[in-house]
Order: structure tokens, then sequence, then C-alpha cells
DNA sequence: GCATTCTTGTCATCGTTCTGTCATCATGGC
DNA sequence: GCCATGATGACAGAACGATGACAAGAATGC
């Protein structure tokens, strides 16, 4: 999938623009605001993937942006992260109660916090943390079992499934009728190599979407290949 | 039944038996072991609803211990808080990876961790904080053991319930028949596959409501999911 | 304590979908 | 054009899931 949004919160205009450089190289999209009204508008117009929420900040206090945010039925979900300069551990109680999902006391290290957040989105947002393969206008899920190309939700049969799950899993890559049959239908099987042929078209009709190319390649005297298209 | 069950492993004995009597108050059913190999024992018994992990413990190593439960397919999505001695930040960074979902440094407080293993469940597990989960048209209050689709309430068997339940805490993912008599049944559970068939059927004769569509998914040798209609 | 109602696991059966194979047709290389 | 290699349509058997029925056991009410 695209970058994660990540809404950061913070009015201290140093830590602000190294937050947002760390996380802009780890691939996040980074909104940053130091105003916590405008963070709630912020928010509102573009929900975001998660929220880096600092307690003290101009405008609405911290965990007033955080309760909010809850509140409202299109953010309720938005992960947030709070940061605070004091150590009170009453501060992070109520952070956490107020429905924060996690809560890093001042002063932090970026890794630590980015690391931190790195956890929350391969949590709550797999399809986020790379748990769903692209090649192309493809996309497969393997926990949803479920495929789409240029949004459009492809059903496909079990093997048509594991086949093309293989070959998206390495992209541009030749395999022979005999590999695939090993990697796709398990080494012991008994199969005729001309039915790889077969699968391979049911896959091509599997995959066909108004208006794109067939992305399956056939090499001559060699075998199949998926290209990125 | 809606008690959290947490396992904790921790070998210092002072400090296990403080968190084991503060987490019975807080209503969580604590099962607890000084040692990481009787840990992964217990967890492959009875899956707990979260782990808390100190890394340094007897027998095998708590970021082993971590890894091998993410391993299995049982236990690889139960949240996993870890504890250190050390304040190295590799650690922390290294056990994020390794996959558990939070992090504390010795010595913390007990109110912290519990507010933050409170925080963890209610995102990973909201039936289990007592909140009310939606998918889709659907309303579970596992508190008040009660479903409701487009307003309607619905009467559905034990059994049905607790299967909706599992899913709507992991909705859209889909799990093999093996996978829901774990999750539902228990892992102890000797009952024939094609039983869960038969449920599924309960469940979607007893979630069915007029004009609205069937949110059960089967997936053709693969097993069943609950997509949000 | 007893009768009634629910719940639950299993089975046999039925319809659907999938899958491997074959025969035939199309295509590319020489 | 000839040969080798792929593509394609058809098909029958196998695999798989859906369904209705049933009996044993548990929970409930009186």
């Amino acid at each position: 999938m695209s970058q994660p949004r990540l809404l950061l919160v913070e009015d201290d205009p140093a830590l602000a623009e190294l937050l947002e450089f760390r996380f802009q190289a780890e691939g996040y999209a980074v909104t940053s605001t130091p105003d916590g009204d405008e963070a709630l508008l912020l928010a509102a117009e573009e929900v975001p993937d998660l929220v880096v929420l600092d307690w003290m900040i101009e405008g609405t206090s911290g965990i007033e942006v955080c309760r909010r945010l809850r509140r409202d039925k299109a953010t309720a979900h938005v992960p947030i992260v709070m940061l605070t300069a004091r150590g009170a551990e009453d501060d992070m109680i109520r952070g956490l109660e107020t429905g924060a999902d996690d809560y890093l006391t001042k002063p932090f290290s970026p890794r630590e916090l980015i690391a931190r957040v790195g956890a929350i989105l391969r949590r709550i947002r797999p399809a986020l943390a790379g748990e769903v393969i692209a090649v192309g206008d493809l996309q497969l899920d393997a926990t949803a079992h479920k495929v789409t190309r240029r949004g459009k939700i492809l059903s496909l049969g079990p093997t048509e499934f594991r086949l093309l799950k293989f070959f998206m899993e390495h992209p541009g890559r030749v395999f022979s009728r005999g590999q695939l049959l090993d990697a796709v239908w398990g080494t012991a099987s008994e199969i005729e190599l001309r039915t790889v042929d077969v699968h391979i078209r049911r896959l091509r009709k599997g995959i066909e979407v108004e208006g794109a190319p067939d992305p399956v390649r056939t090499v001559r005297s060699a075998g199949y290949a998926l290209e990125a298209v």
C-alpha cells in the first residue's frame, strides 16, 4: 500500500523538524502542526493513519485533542502516541486512559519513537506494514486471502491464488514448469508438466481487467514469469 | 469468561508476586512462570490474551520466547509486553522489531505497566476491555453479551457468540477450521473439523437480517472470514 | 426431582466448484 | 513451410462446502 500518513502535533520547532525529517526518511507522509485546534481540523480533513501528539501544545491541550479525536467517529480508531516533557506518572496514566495507545517521556530517542510507531502500525494496519504484496497494479493480501487489480477485487481458485502468490513473491523471475510444480503443488506431486499451462491460462483469465495488459509473460522453452505492469 | 488471560514470565519472585497480585486485582486471570520454556508450553496449552515477558529469564531467553511465540500460528497474534532491566535502547528496538508490542525498562511502576497493558488490550481486543466492537453493521457487546445488527437484536447460541466475537476481533482475516477450533473451542478440544461448518451455518442463520448481505465469507480450501459489510 | 427446552457434535447427502488430462488449434523460430 | 512449443476448449472425476436431520447432553423452569 501507499505511505502511512502521520499527523505530528508538536510545538517545539526544533523537535518537530527533526521528527518530521526522520519519519519522512522512514517512508511516512508527515503532516505537522504546532497547534491543537489546527491538528483537529487537519485530522478531520484527511484522517491520518497515526497521530503523534505532544501533551503541552498551543491552543487546545494535548489530552483534550486526544479526547476529541476519540469522540469523533471518523478518528476514533486512529492510534495516538503521546509525548510529554513531564515525567509524571499520573499524566502517563491519564493519557493512556484517555485513549492514547502509547506514551513517551521526553527526552526520548527518535529511534525509539519510530520503533514504537512501527510496532503499533504493524499491529493495527497490517496493510501498512507491508503484509500486502504488490507487483505492478496487482495487490495480494495473504491474511485476508484477497487479490485486487487496479482496485477491482478478483476471484481466483485456490491453485491460481497460490500460483499468483508465488509469482508475486518473486516478481520478474522466470520459472520452468517443473519449478512451478514444486513450488505451488509441492515436490511430491506427480502431475503432468503440461497441466501448468492450463493453470497459467486460468490465472490469466482470473486477473483479466478491462484495459490492463497481461502481466504473465511466456518465455518460450523456458517457462513463465510475472511482470510488473 | 470475559476475564482477560495474562501470561506473566518473570523470574524475580518478588516482582512476579507483586504483579500477579496487582493484575488479579484489576480483574485479570494470571498465569505465572519464571521459566521461558515453561512459558512456551503454557502458551501452547491455553493461548493467553496477552503476555508480559521479562527479557532476562531462566531457560530460553526472553527474546527467543518472543520469537517462538510469533512463529507459532496459534500465538502469533498475541500481544507481548517486554520488560528489561537494561536501559539499552538497542534492546528496546530489537524487542519491538521481534514483534513485541510494548516495552518497559526496569524500574517501572506497576501502575504504568497496568495502564499500558490496558491500552494494548483496548486496541487489540476491545471486547476484553469491556468495550463494544463494531464490524460493518454488526455490533457486539461482550460484557452485556449482546449482539445487534442494523439495530436489531440477535440471539445467538453460546458457541456462535464466541465464534462471532473471535471473527469481529480479527475482521477480514481468513481462519482455517483448525484455527477456529483452537480459538473458539480451545486447543485441547478434539472435535471434528467439519463441525465448524455447521456452526458457521448456525452463525450465518443467527445474524441473518432482512435485506442485509451475508458477512461471512467462505474461502475455499482456506477457511472462513468475516467481512465488514 | 423431573420434564422441557436448548445446545452441540456428528453424519449422510446433495450441489457446486475445482482440477488434471486430452485433443486440437495457433504461433513463433528456422 | 515445417517443426516445436504454447494456447485453448471441453470434460469427467474428485474435492469441497452447504444443508437437514438426529440423538446425546446441558441448562432451565416448575
